[in-house]
Formats: C-alpha cells, structure tokens, sequence
DNA sequence: TGTGAAAACTCAAGGTG
DNA sequence: CACCTTGAGTTTTCACA
C-alpha cells in the first residue's frame, strides 16, 4: 500500500456508482461511466486489487430484525496498553451486539456501536458484559436517536480527468 | 415495518453470508444454506422486499484513496430543536468528509464520523466548516486510531430451526 | 423444486490515440 | 505503448410449469 493510488474520474464515477448499488450490472454500469464493459469490468477489478474496493456486503436493517435498538457506548480501559487494547478489541468483536468499533485518541478510548433488541438488553450489555471487565473506566453510553449512512466516498482533491500517464 | 418480521435460521444463514460476500452466486450460495438455487432466490429477493436487507454497496478504504485520517466529532447544538437539529444534519451530509452521522441522546448531541486527508484538513474541517455555524456549542474531536466494522448481524435471539416442514 | 430461455460475465484478439 | 473496443464461449439468472 504505497498509500494513494492514482485515481482518475471514470474510477471515482465507479465507485460512486457501486457504493450507492453494488448490484449494477457491468453493462449498465458501464453506459453510466461511459465505457465498454469489459474496459469497465477491468477498471473494477482493478480497484479490488488495489485496494481501493474493499468488498461488496449486504446491509442489514437492525430494527427490521428486532434489533430496535441502537447506542453508542463510550469507554475507557486501563491501562491503556497493547495487549490490554487488544484483548478488549477482540472481546469486543465477539459480541453479538457489536456493529463497529472506534480505538480513538481523546477523552475516550473505545467507542462502539451496538444493536440491542430493547433497554433491559441494552442494560444487561453494559452492566453484565462491559462494566464487569476489570480493565473498564468510566463507562458512558448515548441511545442513537437517528443514524444515517453516507454511501458515496467523494474524491478528496483534484482529480486526473483520465488515467495517470506513467513517469519517472 | 411491524418490527420484527419472522426470519428462521436459513434465512439468518443467507443473511449471514451475505454480508460477508454480496458477490455470491445465487448457486452458491443455495449449496451453503442448503437450498435448491431458485428457492434460495425466492429467499433473497423476500428478504429485500421485507426491508430486512437494505441494499448491496461496495466498501471503499479511505486510507487508500489518500483520506488516511479518520476521525469521530461530537457536537452539541443549541436548541435543541427540531428545525436546528434537521438543519444541522442536512449540512452535515452535505459535507464530503463525512461518513455516517448518530443523532444521541447524552452528552453529545451528535457523533459524526469523518475521513479526511490530513490533520490540515481535519482542522479546516472543524473550525472552518462546523465550529463557524452559529448552533454549534462544545466542539470535541478524537482521532480514530483503529476501525472495526462488523459485518455479520446476527439474529438477536431464539430462531425457528426451518419456517415450515418438518425435517425428518 | 426443476428446467430452459435470456442475459450476464470472462477471455481472447484487434483497433486507436 | 497503454487503453479501449469487438466478438465468441461459458456461466448465471429468472420466470414458468
């Protein structure tokens, strides 16, 4: 991972297009970027070995499976080691409830997002699964009233209008 | 959305891989649950008029696009309201930094995570984007050292072995 | 649940700036 | 020289019985 790769605008046409619906057809995707659809087909398996796509998943609406209910529980541990971290990390991992996890720098040090079925869940996680490990501090939690998920990956900065022209 | 609509363990099964890979072939993925290609397909397309799969996306690395800096800020807004808070989260989705927006309730009043190229242009983003709009109050930001998403949801208590029929 | 037509993907070779 | 296009062979999808 040289880090960036050169992307030109047909690449990040793509991955807009793909992370809005991962199920285009290549064809269909291919009028929208305005290339052949082989061309297109290579430019996205290009972008898997790249890297840049790091994998097509279905989504899942949690409330739809009685999973109604979401929160983001703030943590910190101590001490705030590698191996305690990593311990912490993979117990959290293990959970069911777990959707994703933030290490993060600043006042705390793990947040996670969960999905519980209802309060007396949500109460039994953190009390029964969280705050009983030894390594917990300061354990705060905040329901999530509203979440939204932006799909589309926007170029950061200027973009080549076609593909790098190799140098050097 | 009746809450939770009856989802029994080959579905979960479906679900569970299809988080995992949307790319499978239906043949596929028929053999892993154990089902008979057309009937898997019935299956899938059930779950996505059930609202219980929401869409299929491709999953982009930011730090392979050159956003090699991630970061989760969380703001307070005043008041409280309705109008503010829509506002709020209007121009936050607008923002191509960012990448999933929690409305909380607790301390915060919003957690945003964002991606962004450098610690330059995580400063540009906070001062210059969020602490300039007037409902903002009480600005805090944390680096995101390490990100896990999970992918697998997986069913959140007692599932029904099959739907009907009885094995024998 | 099984079958068949329609459509998709993959890989080759050829053309163009 | 890299990239895009065209075209055939194979696999997959999806409606119908």
């Amino acid at each position: 991972m040289s880090g960036t790769t050169e992307l030109d605008s047909v690449d990040w046409r793509i991955l807009e297009e793909l992370q809005n619906d991962a199920t285009l057809p290549n064809r269909t995707l291919a009028e929208l970027v305005g290339l052949a659809p082989s061309s297109c087909l290579q430019r996205v398996r290009r972008l898997r070995e790249l890297g840049v796509i790091t994998g097509f998943h279905a989504v899942v609406d949690p409330s739809a499976t009685g999973l109604s209910l979401e929160a983001v529980v703030s943590v910190n541990v101590r001490p705030h080691t590698r191996p305690v971290v990593a311990a912490f990390r993979q117990f959290l991992m293990a959970q069911p409830e777990t959707r994703s996890i933030f290490h993060v720098s600043g006042q705390a040090d793990f947040l996670v997002h969960i999905a519980v079925t209802d309060s007396t869940h949500l109460r039994a996680f953190l009390m029964d699964k969280i705050a009983s490990r030894t390594e917990v501090r300061n354990l705060t939690s905040s329901v999530v009233l509203e979440r939204v998920e932006t799909r589309a990956l926007t170029p950061p900065t200027g973009v080549k209008a076609r593909r790098r022209r190799v140098e050097s």
